[in-house]
DNA sequence: CAGTATCCAGACCGATACTG
DNA sequence: CAGTATCGGTCTGGATACTG
């Protein structure tokens, strides 16, 4: 075990599947199908991976309507919206780094 | 792409020895045998490794000294230090959270 | 459409031994 | 002490096909 206490958040924000998803749902795309659809290369079971991981950290939450066809839509906890800025900070030191 | 400029991040942040290592610097551990030592489980391999990007990024300097026994030291760069401001908050975030 | 299951190539990383 | 090289096991994740 390593020295520190980064937990879950080193497998989430280490994912860049994780962050293009958390990215997605910010933008609004919260359905699984257009999420796949606009994360370009993720694949269905990554994407599954991902958000149930995104879910149990408390990050997103799932709504599911028992309809037919069935319908899921995903959104941003406080908790996910706050790492949602802390990503976006990282892109900005990113870009500014450039 | 909603992530397309999360490059060296990525790699970065996503890898928790580059967490460490960074901690470890910012901590004032800043010779490479020191840090193999303080952060427990990592490699020679990937301490190297991990050294090499940070620096290649810009968020650590290495100063070598021509001496006998030769002798490194790395510092955090300003881009280094917020970087590490930013990782901070997600430990905060991590244990917020638990 | 949401979600699961399987297969498999390749990346990653730990261990180790070695050079200057 | 700093840094490189190599080998080999593990685990990730991409492609695909299938169920409710």
């Amino acid at each position: 075990m390593p020295s520190s206490s980064y937990r879950c958040l080193e497998d989430v924000v280490g994912c860049k599947w994780s962050v293009s998803v958390i990215s997605a749902v910010a933008e609004g795309v919260t359905r699984p199908g257009a999420i796949e659809r606009h994360v370009r290369g993720i694949s269905t079971k990554v994407l599954t991976e991902r958000l149930r991981k995104l879910t149990a950290y408390g990050l997103l939450v799932k709504h599911s309507y028992p309809e037919v066809p069935p319908r899921t839509e995903y959104s941003l906890t406080a908790r996910g919206k706050k790492l949602a800025r802390i990503i976006e900070q990282l892109h900005a030191l990113d870009r500014e780094g450039a």
